[in-house]
DNA sequence: TAGTTGACACGAACGGTGTTCGTGCGTAGA
DNA sequence: TCTACGCACGAACACCGTTCGTGTCAACTA
């Protein structure tokens, strides 16, 4: 049953021809299929390399890093965002926001690789471009504008990758009950970890809890999002 | 030079006396410690263990999980936060972001752990039962003040964790260097990555690039704190 | 006091992980 | 035809979180 060395060879050599080639491009596509099904967590060297029938010492040609794999991972996500095209300065922002949003939840907890890196794709460079200059025309100052692009950034990946946890805790939970069940439970929990949290002593808190998780997460998003352009907006200097 | 069973049992007893007792409380010293010094990667189980002279195994008895035990390192550390006690609302919702950043920023990246976490400690229980009454004395709707406190947690913990990453990278590169220099280097690589971010295409673009880091980090918070409550106050409704 | 129970301790092992080293193959240029 | 050189990759290193089964010891019961 043993095969000679030639067969060995000869072996070797079909399977390579039949796979497809190692590339940075082809490891992305495998890598980001895995944080699809699985999340950022599940995406490791060997398991990528097992995908093109190797091991993970091959992967080290293309890529310095696992950290490099999943950089390259979030920097084709984010380059899904759309450009927003809106007249308002405000929708530029809103659209802004909500499309990378909307790329980030497209991918899992990919959001979770965002904090603190640069993206430098076309589409981000587009969308950054257009919010800058669509609130610089509306008369915000230079200072405003760029650090408003660099919070709405940060805001939109935290929400985005808040979002992700949450949303595993419940559909594990939540196993076809109903949604409001599902809601009470939750914060009944919260309660529970607070230490039955006496209401005499945190009536505001008591009172609040409850409403903190009234309203879809969209709505929770756009609500933050909207607080941060009233914040801009009041930074418009007084036309002379 | 081999000991016999009397001499192995007799030094692993007094070993095992002369050690502190494990417990949960000391397991998270320990691990608040490698936290301080090393930040969140760089604890595990088994080094936490080897603190205590014994195997990993030896934690489970106290702990359910890895996660677990960072959860209470969590808990810990933000448990160090300062009450706020200012008498405008503005002043402190500020001192609220501000307090809770600051615990965050004694520890390392734990801010890390801060996502989806909803914490219970004494000191952040009432630190949220004071922004909250503020906020709702002054007139903002329940609604808005339990959003406000949501928003505000989110966005601490990512300037937190994000302020952290890029100080390393900061300190990593910078050895004595003027800081001028490094900052105009750290603009440069920027643009590096963005392909040399063609200034005709990207005219605003290239022109907030230097901006963006202008600032201490510090303003750069405290201005998205500002913007957010500016949003909160647009919310209060007039009084007839 | 003798026996039992239960909480804690922990060595060993399982099945993973990222990364490096040394070697080999195959192709492009000299 | 010979020589480099980029890519491939088996093997190994040094870790990791977690579980299992056994062991030990203190406190409670009879």
């Amino acid at each position: 049953m043993s095969m000679g060395k030639v067969d060995r060879v000869r072996a070797k050599a079909a399977k390579r021809a039949r796979r497809r080639p190692l590339s940075k491009q082809a490891m992305v596509d495998v890598a980001l299929r895995i944080v699809d099904t699985e999340g950022t967590e599940a995406v490791s060297m060997r398991r990528v390399a097992a995908e093109f029938d190797t091991g993970p010492a091959s992967l080290y040609a293309h890529v310095r890093d696992k950290d490099e794999l999943l950089r390259l991972v979030l920097d084709r996500v984010i380059d899904e965002m759309e450009v927003p095209t809106a007249d308002a300065w405000q929708d530029v922002v809103r659209g802004f926001a909500h499309n990378v949003r909307s790329a980030y939840q497209r991918h899992a907890d990919v959001a979770r690789l965002s904090f603190a890196h640069i993206p430098t794709g076309e589409k981000v460079l587009a969308g950054s471009e257009r919010l800058l200059r669509a609130m610089i025309e509306a008369g915000v100052p230079d200072r405003v504008a760029a650090w408003a692009l660099d919070i709405l950034s940060l805001y939109v990946g935290a929400d985005a990758f808040e979002g992700w946890i949450m949303q595993q805790r419940f559909s594990h939970d939540a196993r076809g009950r109903p949604v409001a069940e599902v809601d009470a439970d939750f914060v009944a929990s919260v309660q529970h970890d607070m230490g039955a949290m006496p209401a005499d002593r945190y009536p505001y808190l008591a009172r609040a809890l409850p409403v903190m998780t009234s309203g879809t997460s969209d709505e929770r998003f756009s609500f933050g999002v909207d607080m941060l352009i009233a914040g801009f907006a009041a930074q418009i200097p007084e036309q002379p």
